[in-house]
DNA sequence: AACGACACGACACGGTACGTTCCGTTTCCG
DNA sequence: CGGAAACGGAACGTACCGTGTCGTGTCGTT
């Protein structure tokens, strides 16, 4: 996220301290309330430091829940597609329930319509990455014979995340384990079944 | 979305000249240029009356935005499923990807995490009975066979409409007719494959 | 060791949109 | 026909935006 004089003689301080401010206020008063002048005011930083380091507030949240989302979806290969998909689908939902990170998700993807920028590194920076290697997964499975040689995968990505993260920006309540289990047991069954 | 006088005077004229003037600025400027003062001043209207009759922009644009919907996606039955929902989908496909819908749309969404108030009325006054709808015409095609008798409706719903509302949030390109039939497929595929 | 470049905190600026209030006018119900 | 209520217009203070300026301190360079 770091953008353009990506100098050695930047402040760690004021970046680690502007970050954690940052989700500190959205826990505490709401994303609604995490302002540039906010953060400034609470990290004791100048508004211009933050801007020289990030084009807006939404890129400040998305470089720390970024960070957040990676460590608690990993994408493990235990052999088996079902299980390891649910727990990584449940790392998602579990990290979304909590403050600061769910506001905070739902704040970046409200900014996407106003702002390309930070579109475009959502998308390149986290969403695609992932996506890929969700279907790096699930290709894993497939040599292992759990999933048709044909099967859709990319779609098959689409059909767990979605559902997910769109009850998300509709914030209805969060979906439970078994919930997932169904999700999960139905993505893969649509990839087993014989066409329609 | 007629909020609190609630009353039988209240001037149509303004009322179609607000909803007409905030669909406008969305196509012309962009959603972030679609503001309580600038709509009233294209409306040639007061912004007190904006304010007596809806709490927020985002609530003047949903209910211009709603009415689009439900036109543009009805729930036909003409006995075949996939050919209802392939149509169905569509149909919000196409209107996501014109001005200024697909912009009020995604502007409506972003408003959601800021304002519980217009959360709940998407919730309440759109997707909740839509998402019955769309339950309903899977049932009707339950009853015609088509469907197991156990599958899980809701979630077939949720199947369908996650990846094309959430592609729509992330400003992904919109699916073309064929990806759409896919996803319509998978679906009906995972209610009627045996159990995982 | 001295220099010079640069990030820093601080403060002030004009600009925009907010939501509210007041006023005088128009409209329509009873 | 009288009065209540919605109306348009204008002005208000507040909040945050993004930028500019200035003096300070701290690093690399020589």
């Amino acid at each position: 996220m770091i953008t353009s004089p990506s100098s050695v003689r930047r402040s760690e301080r004021s970046r680690r301290a502007i970050l954690q401010s940052a989700l500190d206020l959205c826990t505490e008063r709401g994303y609604g309330h995490v302002t540039i002048e906010a953060i400034a005011a609470r990290a004791g930083v100048s508004k211009k430091t933050i801007y020289r380091w990030w084009p807006s507030k939404g890129a400040v949240l998305l470089e720390a829940f970024s960070d957040a989302l990676i460590d608690a979806t990993p994408f493990v290969d235990t052999g088996d597609i079902g299980a390891d998909l649910r727990a990584h689908v449940a790392g998602a939902v579990k990290l979304l329930s909590v403050p600061p990170f769910g506001p905070a998700y739902a704040g970046i993807l409200s900014e996407l319509h106003h702002d390309d920028l930070l579109a475009r590194r959502l998308r390149e920076e986290l969403v695609d990455p992932r996506v890929e290697e969700a279907i790096g997964r699930l290709r894993s499975a497939q040599e292992q014979g759990q999933i048709p040689p044909g099967a859709d995968l990319p779609l098959a990505v689409e059909m767990l995340y979605g559902p997910v993260y769109y009850r998300h920006v509709l914030r209805k309540p969060v979906q439970d384990e078994e919930t997932i289990a169904t999700l999960v047991n139905h993505v893969l069954r649509s990839l087993r079944a014989p066409g329609y």
